[in-house]
DNA sequence: AAACAATTCAACCGCCCCAGG
DNA sequence: GCCTGGGGCGGTTGAATTGTT
């Protein structure tokens, strides 16, 4: 994945050798304090000096106050520049190499839920940073679009499927200042899940998010409700490379919810999680240590290559019956919302009888759309 | 082997928010 | 309240790499 960048050879590259130029030229400007002369700052490629003067720099002062590296190390970086080399490459426990399975459904997930808060995101995947989930899910997205598949997995397209029932069925809240987006789902998940006053982040685990879709769709009964979650995280199928892609390719066009447009905002009935303003930046750092940690299963990765997503899908599959999503294409989009209707209901009739008596039951209690 | 196309990803840019003066 | 600087975020770009013909 890491590949080798013309910085990174030992020897110096034409870019590099402009950079020592400047160099030179930064340094005589700022010992004579000629004031006509600005120091021209470099762009493009770091090169490995740079990057062994932005980490001592780092070692002897931490991070931030990046406007003070250039002045203080001579590098000619921009603040910014220093940063995102910084945080995008440089810092420890930066996890190299493609997504896992796990990570890629988190992602899925974490979208379907957040939209493009690539920061956010990466706050729930460690070692990952904003700018690599941004450009995996950009280049996911161009090739699913291109192949016309829907761009999220099946379990994160219901979740989108009954936000939007709740939101218009059972709430008139207006959306929060901080984005419209935010709806009535975020306030009932966060309530229905114990979370106090001080609970700065409403979203559910997202592999909990994934048990009780599943969970939904496999049953229209109360009681089947309260079962245990068809799978765990570990062992879900979306976790095995290969029966998740086969559940994933499969349901092409077949979601009511599929958005049309990606990498735009999400569904308006999605709950957005932003806390606005300050507190979403707290509340990313504090969602980080409420997440448990992935356990990534490094599979092989089975997702097909680019240009072999075009062929035809076949109506159903072994993965989407057991999921209770085996229907032909063109019966799926009504039968989806004719399950989610039957899901609305008896959520709306027998409210109490969704909440079990002890703990399980979150998953499950996060659709209790009408949760005070 | 070469040319071309497609893809990936590091880095930049502009905008925004916040804190401090 | 206004201004300014620092920092963070999301969108975009373009060079490098990989795949295909």
């Amino acid at each position: 994945m890491e590949r080798s960048r013309p910085g990174a050879a030992p020897t110096p590259s034409p870019e590099e050798e402009v950079a020592a130029e400047g160099h030179a030229h930064g340094d005589d400007v700022t010992g004579q304090e000629e004031e006509a002369t600005p120091v021209v700052l470099k762009k493009g490629p770091w090169t490995a000096s740079e990057d062994a003067m932005l980490m001592d720099h780092v070692r002897h002062h931490g991070e931030g106050n990046w406007n003070a590296v250039q002045r203080m190390t001579g590098l000619l970086r921009c603040g910014k520049s220093c940063r995102l080399r910084w945080t995008n490459h440089l810092r420890p426990n930066l996890k190299k190499g493609s997504f896992s399975p796990d990570e890629e459904l988190l992602i899925a997930q974490l979208h379907a839920q957040l939209g493009n808060k690539w920061a956010r995101m990466a706050a729930h995947l460690p070692g990952r940073t904003d700018n690599e989930i941004k450009n995996y899910w950009n280049t996911r997205t161009k090739r699913r679009q291109r192949a016309g598949l829907p761009v999220y997995p099946p379990e994160v397209q219901l979740h989108l499927a009954l936000s939007k029932r709740c939101h218009y069925d059972d709430y008139d809240f207006p959306p929060l200042a901080s984005s419209p987006q935010l709806s009535a789902t975020t306030t009932t998940d966060v309530q229905a899940l114990g979370a106090g006053p001080g609970y700065a982040s409403s979203r559910p685990a997202p592999l909990d998010l994934a048990r009780s879709q599943l969970a939904a769709t496999t049953t229209q009964q109360t009681a089947q409700f309260l079962s245990p979650p068809p799978f765990s995280a570990p062992s879900s199928p979306w976790a095995k490379p290969f029966a998740r892609n086969a559940q994933y390719f499969q349901l092409a066009h077949s979601s009511p919810v599929s958005p049309s447009t990606p990498t735009g905002p999400v569904h308006p009935a999605m709950p957005d999680l932003s806390l606005g303003g300050h507190g979403a930046r707290a509340a990313a750092a504090a969602d980080q240590s409420r997440l448990p940690p992935l356990s990534p299963s490094p599979g092989p990765r089975v997702e097909l290559p680019s240009n072999q997503y075009g062929q035809p899908a076949p109506p159903t599959s072994a993965a989407a019956v057991a999921a209770g999503l085996a229907l032909p294409d063109h019966q799926n989009a009504a039968s989806l919302e004719q399950m989610l209707q039957e899901l609305h209901d008896v959520i709306k009739v027998e409210p109490q009888a969704l909440v079990p008596a002890s703990g399980g039951g979150a998953a499950l209690e996060r659709h209790d759309c009408g949760g005070a």
